[in-house]
RNA sequence: GCCCUCCUAGCUCAAUUGGCAGAGCAGCUGACUCUUAAUCAGCGGGUUGUAGGUUCGAGUCCUACGGGGGGCACCA
């Protein structure tokens, strides 16, 4: 298979490669679009083509990743001995840079891995594939075999010996020096983004480790992944507007899930003890940089657990996704550092209530008052919203973090098992880090009467605008059924990396972020 | 949905009070066999997001629209 595909690899400089004519080029020159730096590009193309090479190339068997060619140990040059010989290699990459210096050109070569010098010389390569080599343009995608060694100033280089044409690009890279900044441009065309900006590589990369490393702990743990349906009759397990669509055949409306809490609790039930689920869930609200549309939550249930199982556990996802980026747990977050080191505070709701708003959560005068100071209307509130609304605005954005809240009023958080100690207390934590929610978790309600209830408490206050939202009456049939006492997590995988990858917006952890239609 | 703000060459950015739209990179032509954002000489490149308006004159001021960013609202 090899040695048939070696024969469609195209050479620059086969000794036969014809060299253009003058009157070939002469011709080319007065055919272009004098202000198109496509058409120069498009020219280029059919010079290489009318050199019998194809501009798109072919497979391109057993090449080094860049990064492991720069790690190749060089043979030691031996004093009055004759060089070294070169080790040879054979990298694939996009050309970033190009210097021109006479008969000689010097090209940066980029992979996912990294960034190397390619050194090309006319008389090395012959006039065919000089004529060839000429034609480079930034951007371009080539195979590079040749010998690793320095060069006079030191600079680890690949000497070329052949090129194999791997893809022309038409169009012109962004600015050498700055990249694409332009956030929109960056969103938009991700490829440019990706290909031109290491660092941004880098950080999508740095997500795909972050998942990884999340389903690695959760299988050391024991925890099954499941996939569950993404367009629901019934959008349950969180309070979101959905968004709706429709499935022709069936003549039927559907909403894409707000959460999948209800089918994975539904998998308890069955007897699937740990479960997880990572994916996107659709929530049709505002947009912002904490904000994306579509998103993607991890989900994952332990039967006869509950939420210290659970805070355990979310420490061991993060501690787990640190050590697959780089195993340094005081990180950067723009001007601040935030440090990761485990383990991470627990306080409880009431606790930091006191100690950030001054005042006893219980006393609901003195938080009314509080809140009035605030500037929060407070006319006509229950009193536990009250005490919500005060938390948000003295304690959220004071937690530095990591840090678990946890022990939450029972009123606030009604899909939750009360404290056995406290009725009023809910078994429930969030973890802060810089005023963001990364996770949420609670030891989970499994009683089907109660539940039932609440259901119809929730629908009873709906507004118009959310008359979506319905009883979900197999659920509470599932949990007729006995679902075992369990404890539930749910983690902002987007927010994390943001977090961890120190960036401040959704959208730069988000490949293709929702965009409004160009033009 | 509301408020603020941005949009100038392929890219990164200038343009004084309203007074001939510029530079760097990239591109093209030429020089250069060890460069490092290579350098040097020359050349081309624009419906200033779109449509109106004010003005002798608009990149600049006004209005609407489009797109982006930030904030508010929304968001267990």
């Amino acid at each position: 298979m090899a040695l048939t595909e070696n024969r469609h690899w195209l050479k620059f400089w086969l000794k036969s490669a014809p060299v253009p004519s003058a009157s070939t080029q002469g011709l080319v020159m007065s055919e272009e679009t004098p202000d198109s730096l496509e058409a120069a590009r498009l020219e280029k193309l059919r010079k290489i083509e009318a050199l019998g090479l194809d501009p798109w190339g072919r497979r391109f068997d057993d090449h080094q990743a860049i990064e492991s060619v720069r790690q190749v140990a060089l043979p030691e040059k031996v004093e009055g001995a004759d060089e070294p010989p070169r080790p040879r290699v054979r990298i694939a990459g996009r050309i970033v840079l190009k210097r021109g210096q006479g008969k000689v050109a010097f090209l940066q070569v980029r992979d996912w891995t990294g960034t190397i010098q390619a050194m090309i010389g006319k008389n090395q390569v012959g006039e065919g594939g000089w004529a060839i080599a000429s034609e480079l343009d930034l951007g371009d995608l080539i195979g590079v075999d040749g010998g690793l060694g320095l060069t006079k100033t030191g600079e680890l280089t690949v000497f070329a010996e052949s090129l194999t044409f791997l893809g022309k690009s038409l169009l012109p890279p962004p600015e050498k020096w700055h990249g694409l900044t332009d956030i929109e441009k960056r969103s938009r065309q991700r490829y440019v983004d990706l290909a031109h900006n290491p660092e941004s590589l880098q950080a999508f990369l740095g997500r795909s480790k972050v998942v990884s490393a999340f389903r690695k702990v959760l299988g050391e743990k024991g925890f099954v992944e499941v996939e569950t349906p993404t367009m629901q009759a019934i959008a349950g397990g969180a309070a979101a507007k959905p968004f709706i669509t429709h499935h022709n055949t069936l003549d039927l409306d559907l909403f894409l899930r707000i959460a999948p809490e209800l089918y994975l609790k539904r998998l308890l039930v069955g007897g699937m003890e740990r479960v997880f689920e990572i994916g996107r869930v659709y929530r049709n609200e505002g947009i912002s940089p904490k904000h994306n549309p579509e998103f993607t939550m991890l989900e994952a249930y332990q039967a006869y657990g509950d939420y210290h199982a659970m805070m355990d556990l979310t420490e061991a996802l993060i501690v787990g996704a640190i050590e697959a980026l780089d195993g340094v747990y005081r990180r950067p977050w723009g001007e601040d550092m935030v440090d990761f080191t485990p383990p991470w505070p627990r306080r409880t709701y009431f606790d930091l209530f006191r100690e950030y708003a001054g005042v006893e959560p219980t006393d609901s005068e003195a938080v009314r008052i509080k809140a009035e100071s605030l500037g929060i209307a407070t006319a006509g509130k229950d009193p536990d919203v009250i005490v919500s609304e005060v938390f948000e605005e003295t304690v959220e954005d004071a937690l530095h973090g990591p840090i678990f809240v946890i022990d939450y009023p029972a009123a606030i958080c009604p899909l939750t098992k009360r404290k056995a100690s406290d009725p009023a207390v809910a078994e429930r934590f969030e973890l802060f880090v810089r005023g963001i929610e990364l996770a949420n978790a609670y030891t989970e309600l499994n009683d089907p009467l109660l539940q039932e209830k609440l259901f119809q408490g929730q629908l009873a206050g709906q507004k118009a605008e959310d008359s979506m939202a319905k009883m979900d009456d197999d659920f509470v049939r599932a949990l007729k059924h006995a679902m075992p006492p369990a404890g539930g997590l749910g983690v902002g995988i987007d927010r994390l990396c943001m977090l961890l990858l120190n960036k401040a917006s959704i959208r730069d952890v988000i490949l293709f972020p929702l965009m409004r239609p160009e033009q």
